[in-house]
DNA sequence: TTGTAGGCGTTATCAA
DNA sequence: TTGATAACGCCTACAA
């Protein structure tokens, strides 16, 4: 049983040469090839493997990335976690993932656990609206790149989507299939996702003259009870919405659970175009029409951006990356007569 | 700009104290009350954190956690994540999570970069029946604990709910509706947890003296395309089953998508029980009865007995942790005249 | 091509 | 209580 790992010395050992040469081998230098042939041996024999935490030291850098995110229970957000790590890990990196539960506090926290943990750099999707825990991880010189949404007065890499045209696009469906009254289900007016989903509603009303009923604008807090409690609100109002937009997932679940309850039939008695989630998409009767984020691109996007200021390369710093989303259409809008 | 992190060093400078006051203050060592106040100052003027790095370097130990998982596009795993991470940070260790993408290649590769990361110990749903990379962990005397499965000769602690009798009380809520033609779903003959769930298909219906077709049994693997076919499947039997039970969340959603495209009216055409998910049994129509497993519960007992094991605490070792499941039951099932 | 030696930031031993 | 000093495992000039 082997436990203690062997290390450079171990190899410098068996091998009878030194631990430098064990050590430029090992980094890609030149040794004679009987020597690299011994050494092969050595390392395969007594199982070696570089400490990364010893050659981290030396280096100054710790080959791990942090990504520090609102919520781990949230697929939309694991899924772009999950191809950040497969862009990362080709690289060496590993990353360290933290979950601030939504949470300003534990966001806070997090950050300073993972800058004691040394990471190179960090991935984050901020909850906060303030950015100065950021600021202090930026003014280290340590790379971020945000997730989702920009933060005020912090200057660096962001990757998101076109949020504003997502809901665009969207809402152009149910205006060229006729509807005039639509009610949309906002997030928080705080949120920048909101924000601009909100704004490319308007946007789009605007083009085709379309006049707004201020009524048929709902904020909720991107959580499930809000969407469940704004869609029962719009269909008790006297002059109903004949289609209803609603801005993330969660709330599309909450506003699903509502028309199920009450028994509105989708889409005669009215129109739904819903947000990520295709899988949820498919099972819901009749297939819902969704907004889908393109969240493979965003974690690579994110990965790879974060990959090119690791190296140095600082060119076209900061930049924003504004991906496409796109519109499913299912059976759950409708034209209107 | 602080561009460099401070050191102990530069504490001791600051201080005009010598490094290794500095050092023993850090971990909890008594200094004189003067000093400690100095100390105190220096620490929060020069924004000092320890350097885990070189910490490690010299404790041996890296105070991280690898997760090893099949999948981060899965809420049933991101969520136990989830719970696990809670835990271990407060005892200050951070988890490193990789995602073998459920490729037994990148399994065994991921467990090797974890181990270079000298992680502490590696938390993991293995996805491989084969457990040979899990022993070579082991041999290196680093805890493993093993989540949702035991792996054959593989010896160490591993929690995991109870899947025969989550099986047995699901059924048990069919036959006692009068249901005695039953379909279930199964996963892959080679999973355990599939395995478990069926075991428990037939003891319910041996103690309830029901013959069991054999037909009504189905082998799918987990995915969403066997529940989809297999669901049809058991429709297009010439003597249909009465109710069908899908024994994992992603069949369950093929399951409901065969549903909804054949117009089954659930539950007087057909009673169903699916599994995990407690948001997507809500929002189909009808309300789907599930079986749920304890994700915070599986999540925090992972971790404490990894945090047990870390302090050298092998008693009772290994442990199997069977935790138990619960039954929902929604609309979707109903009795049998 | 190979080896010697110094240092990365911390901890821990042993004197003072 | 405090301080000098030797590791920890690795990398990297620089010398041989």
């Amino acid at each position: 049983m082997i436990d203690i790992a062997a290390t450079i010395k171990d190899v410098a050992k068996y091998t009878g040469l030194s631990i430098a040469t064990i050590s430029k081998y090992i980094n890609g230098g030149n040794v004679l090839e009987k020597n690299k042939i011994l050494i092969e041996e050595a390392i395969k024999v007594l199982d070696f493997k570089v400490n990364e935490i010893a050659r981290g030291l030396k280096t100054n850098k710790s080959m791990t990335i942090g990504v520090l995110i609102p919520s781990l229970e949230n697929i939309f957000i694991t899924s772009i976690i999950s191809h950040i790590e497969s862009i990362l890990i080709q690289s060496g990196y590993s990353t360290i993932i933290c979950d601030c539960k939504e949470n300003r506090k534990l966001e806070q926290e997090k950050t300073e656990f993972l800058l004691s943990k040394m990471v190179d750099g960090i991935i984050t999707m901020p909850y906060s609206n303030n950015g100065e825990h950021i600021k202090r991880v930026l003014e280290k010189n340590i790379p971020v790149v945000l997730l989702d949404r920009p933060l005020k007065d912090v200057n660096c890499d962001v990757v998101l989507v076109d949020n504003l045209n997502a809901s665009y696009n969207a809402i152009e469906q149910l205006i060229i299939r006729g509807h005039k009254r639509i009610g949309i289900i906002c997030g928080s007016k705080d949120v920048y996702t909101s924000q601009e989903r909100l704004k490319g509603y308007l946007r789009v009303h605007e083009d085709y003259s379309i006049e707004i009923d201020p009524e048929l604008i709902k904020y909720g807090d991107y959580q499930i009870d809000s969407g469940y409690r704004l869609l029962n609100e719009l269909l008790d109002m006297e002059s109903r919405p004949t289609a209803i937009y609603v801005t993330n997932y969660e709330m599309t679940l909450g506003a699903i659970m509502a028309i199920n309850e009450r028994g509105v039939s989708i889409p005669d008695e009215l129109s739904i175009i819903g947000f990520d989630n295709i899988q949820m998409a498919k099972i819901v009767k009749p297939t819902l029409s969704i907004v889908v984020q393109p969240m493979q691109q965003i974690g690579e996007t994110a990965a790879n951006i974060m990959l090119k200021r690791l190296k140095g390369d600082m060119s076209n710093y900061p930049s924003m990356f504004r991906l496409k989303t796109e519109v499913l259409i299912r059976d759950s809008i409708t034209s209107i007569v």
